[in-house]
DNA sequence: AGTTTAAGTCAGTCTTGTTGACATTCCAAG
DNA sequence: CTTGGAATGTCAACAAGACTGACTTAAACT
């Protein structure tokens, strides 16, 4: 199974193979990751990149476009087609900022949360299973590789949205 | 009693934040892993696919098109315009089946060889500081949780992948 | 001989990313 | 107070990479 020995020294033996291995489960666990909500999101007029500015906005309502793309990592113009289906299609609401007109703050709609919800229970389901098959252990290291993989810029947004949730 | 390690009965307050802040971390360092080989291949004429193909061809030498196909999980048609383009590069050579001649056998040319190496030392590298940054422990955990995230059909492949390496 | 399989091709569509150009709003320096 | 630059967001056009569907070729199987 995990090659060398569970914990210890193992770490000074760290062969370009075992970095593959990782690699390629960090490939083939994505694709396991998006396939539920990538289903469900296929019939509809939606792809991936509407279940992402729907997952942050419900995460932080009323944060602005600008904030949004940079969490999302793309361009303004990139994020303003998706955002304009989802407003145009009653899941979103845009509202012109007070303090600064030039800003727009979104949240959902009630059929903004409610398409959330079905997303995010799927994705949440398959995370919980995943979970519950690896053990508390094994979800903590998960969790320590993963912020350590990130971008220095992304691990502090990342930390930022996660402290702020609970 | 069975042992109940550090946190052992916390799986049963999995909360949806605790599951939210997971499905966030894998989404974000799903980006810091792709960043380094994205950087790359952006000058070049080449993507994230065609990346993805010559890391399967480097790691399963003398494949099929059919096999390459359903590991990367693209249509025929997808695999075969990024295919096309890196054999007429001269990066992949597609050698005509000896016992079945419908079928063709991938292998990396030595100019591929070299465009492997160059992405997936840059991959590696920062799979290798996120190990080292977390320990081996976490790693093992780390390791546990996106297989257990997989699609079973695809844990098969990674498995299969996997041992054959080493 | 007839069917199935492996691979490749052509055409058309969709999602999602990109640049470039532009409008609006804010703010600060003259 | 005005004016010019910076910030925010929108519109338009394009490219990469995925998809489906229809078709061809060659080889293998039955």
């Amino acid at each position: 199974m995990m090659s060398d020995a569970p914990g210890g020294e193992s770490l000074l033996f760290l062969t370009d193979e075992q970095l593959r291995q990782g690699i390629e489960a960090m490939f083939f666990a994505y694709r396991g990751f998006t396939a539920d909500p990538d289903r469900i999101l296929a019939g509809m007029a939606y792809g991936r990149a509407h279940h992402r500015a729907i997952h942050f906005i419900n995460r932080a309502p009323g944060t602005t476009v600008n904030n949004l793309l940079i969490l999302l990592g793309v361009t303004k113009q990139s994020l303003n087609r998706v955002l304009r289906t989802l407003v145009e299609d009653g899941l979103v609401e845009s509202k012109v900022g007070k303090a600064d007109k030039r800003e727009r703050h979104l949240y959902l709609t009630e059929a903004g949360e409610a398409l959330e919800r079905k997303l995010s229970d799927a994705q949440r389901a398959r995370m919980r299973s995943a979970y519950r098959a690896a053990g508390p252990q094994a979800v903590a290291g998960f969790r320590q590789v993963l912020e350590a993989m990130m971008d220095g810029d992304l691990r502090r947004k990342y930390q930022a949205l996660r402290d702020s949730g609970t």
